[in-house]
DNA sequence: ATGGCTTCATAGTGAAGA
């Protein structure tokens, strides 16, 4: 089963780009963060033209999220359950026994804003739920975009990025109490080049430089198997790229 | 250099992203 994610960065602009990817990878699952589409706009006809189900938790303008499927969804869930938020960032589901949980964590702007204390509380929210989740649900994955960078070899200048926003210690910190769920990165359970980035800045050439970070990622529980997990670059080289690339991970369920 | 691009909501700029 493979599975994948990718922060589209407005799913009307990157709609050509997503179909293309589609047709060309041929995913189980997509989960997209940064729809930035209210769900009476979501394109569900033409994604459901290339062979795939959608389930869709948006709004207008920022956030958004949605999980695309060959196969049929069950038990949908939006949001954290008990976690009062306007922002779409949340959507669960069910695909061939595996609980594919999509996220958009908050970014959090600097380290002393009120939006990095919104992350941090969001982030206790979301592993508190997951707790419960893992015990309903053995076999489950959790992809998105995380907001954090988990390791200094996630960064391509770690000395420069000390102490800021997605990568601060109380972030990772958050980072590190949904891997003590039993949740791992699977991109770290292979071996992989040296810096490795799923995100570039659209400013001062970035992804030429390779100035990038990881982090858009892929957990898994211990109850699933993970073979394989890459990050697809070929997406940011084309006109208009989003500024993250789609992560994916083979499975078996 | 707190910017540099890109998107969205607007109708000239401003917010937000990471």
């Amino acid at each position: 089963m493979k599975i994948s994610t990718w922060n589209v960065n407005s799913l009307k602009v990157r709609l050509p780009h997503v179909l293309d990817w589609l047709v060309a990878n041929q995913p189980d699952v997509l989960c997209l963060q940064e729809t930035k589409t209210e769900d009476a706009n979501f394109p569900a006809d033409v994604l459901g033209e290339a062979g795939y189900h959608a389930v869709f938790s948006g709004q207008k303008t920022y956030n958004g999220v949605a999980i695309l499927s060959k196969g049929p969804v069950q038990d949908v869930v939006a949001g954290i359950p008990g976690f009062a938020d306007e922002q779409k960032r949340v959507l669960a589901a069910t695909v061939d026994g595996v609980r594919i949980i999509c996220i958009y964590v908050p970014n959090g702007q600097s380290v002393d804003s009120d939006k990095y204390r919104y992350k941090l509380s969001w982030l206790t929210a979301l592993q508190a739920w997951l707790k419960e989740e893992l015990e309903r649900y053995p076999k489950l994955a959790l992809l998105g975009d995380y907001n954090i960078a988990p390791e200094d070899r996630d960064v391509y200048d770690p000395e420069g990025w000390k102490g800021n926003v997605l990568v601060s210690e109380p972030e990772r910190n958050a980072f590190c109490g949904l891997e003590q769920l039993g949740l791992r990165d699977s991109f770290r359970l292979f071996e992989q080049p040296e810096k490795s980035y799923s995100w570039w800045d659209y400013r001062m050439m970035a992804f030429r430089r390779n100035m990038g970070l990881r982090i858009d990622l892929i957990l898994i529980s211990q109850a699933l198997q993970c073979t394989s997990c890459t990050i697809d670059k070929a997406p940011r080289k084309l006109e208009r790229p989003s500024d993250h690339t789609p992560v994916v991970a083979e499975v078996t369920p």
